[in-house]
DNA sequence: GTGGCTTGATACCCATGGGTATGTTCACTA
DNA sequence: TAGTGAACATACCCATGGGTATCAAGCCAC
């Protein structure tokens, strides 16, 4: 009798999964317009009032969807930031987590980049926010590996930023099976991102 | 009489881009689906069959707004290349131009990136070739330093995609009338690339 | 000035797709 | 094994907006 509402509950949390990845790969490949929730649930072999039991709205898996997005890159900044080393290391270690985080969500990010103006307003300003307190953060870990010595940086602001949307557009060029391995990728791109912001190697 | 097809054909330039004008605000502003044609009119003080005088569809409207897009990075890639410079000062000019190409069409880049999945095939095509020609052009570029001892990098093709992306992103976070002069934040981020690079300073 | 042609406004069509009212089935309870 | 309710399929509604047929007005040639 314990069971049954916890069985019942991983059920609905099951349908709302495979809800939320075959919507995700629609997005990813066609576009939030140009998908039906017909094909969603089509790819899901049900119909559209399966969907509308388990999301309020169109809208509101797409808000889901990108939440994913923004909540991997937030979980590496933390990760990060909670490490006892110094700023170098932490700053390795970030750059590594989030080059993966960001292609391990490839098509969360991509559809939080592209199609952020069909949130709802208030997804929108939720969504802003993490992203800021991502930057927010980035930013203090350059200013402490500049307190320290380690990094050498004209504008922290702009450093963070620019490792912020280094990493992020990645989902636009990467390819799964490519020359490199995720591993090799995440190596490379830690390197550089150390070298600009002036680890002496 | 010489002057007659002129002033028609220069009316019908204007008239053109003032519709593109009008339509990448809308878009850039509101997203391209969620964007009416009659909107755009409206802005012109006009009606939907003055569009489609000038254009054939909506889609070729955002297919135009794109490939400005592109066009402008194209640009500062080839100037890059055609100067009479070491490659460390040739990637110094790019990065800068490079920027300011980006902000300089904040709009069309950021209507390049979200609305892909909206374009025709065909400009799709088009679109991805002249990237991949962007692409090429910076990796030769990167190459050219390697092997003239100035720049130090594992893999020049990893480092592009690198530097397109921390460019391109810009779109996401510039606000004009910020903290830093336009070209202020390109001097910042033109250095924060030749550092990425390996140039010593 | 007058006839033809170009331009764009008015008014319309209709495919599309988000969302829902209604009916049906199946699991579980007693 | 009959009764109850949740979950989902069927069938539908209707607002929206891209695109167009039609008509009016201005501009040019002659």
């Amino acid at each position: 009798m314990a069971t049954h509402p916890t069985i019942k509950a991983e059920v609905t949390a099951l349908k709302r999964e495979r809800t939320i990845g075959a919507a995700a790969q629609l997005f990813y490949d066609r576009g939030y317009e140009k998908t039906t929730l017909e094909a969603v649930a089509e790819t899901l072999g049900v119909t559209k009032p399966f969907i509308y039991g388990h999301f309020k709205s169109k809208a509101e898996l797409l808000a889901d969807i990108c939440t994913r997005g923004v909540s991997a890159s937030l979980v590496a900044i933390d990760t990060a930031l909670e490490l006892e080393a110094s700023p170098t290391e932490k700053l390795r270690n970030f750059a590594r987590d989030f080059l993966l985080a960001v292609l391990g969500n490839q098509r969360n990010i991509a559809i939080l980049t592209r199609e952020e103006k069909n949130l709802e307003p208030a997804d929108f300003d939720r969504l802003s926010a993490l992203r800021r307190e991502f930057d927010r953060k980035l930013v203090s870990l350059l200013r402490s590996g500049i307190e320290a010595g380690e990094f050498h940086l004209a504008d922290p602001y702009v450093a963070a930023l620019s490792i912020g949307g280094l990493v992020s557009w990645a989902y636009v060029w990467y390819r799964p099976h490519g020359r490199l391995s995720l591993d090799a990728l995440a190596d490379e791109v830690s390197a550089l991102i150390l070298s600009m912001v002036g680890v002496k190697t």
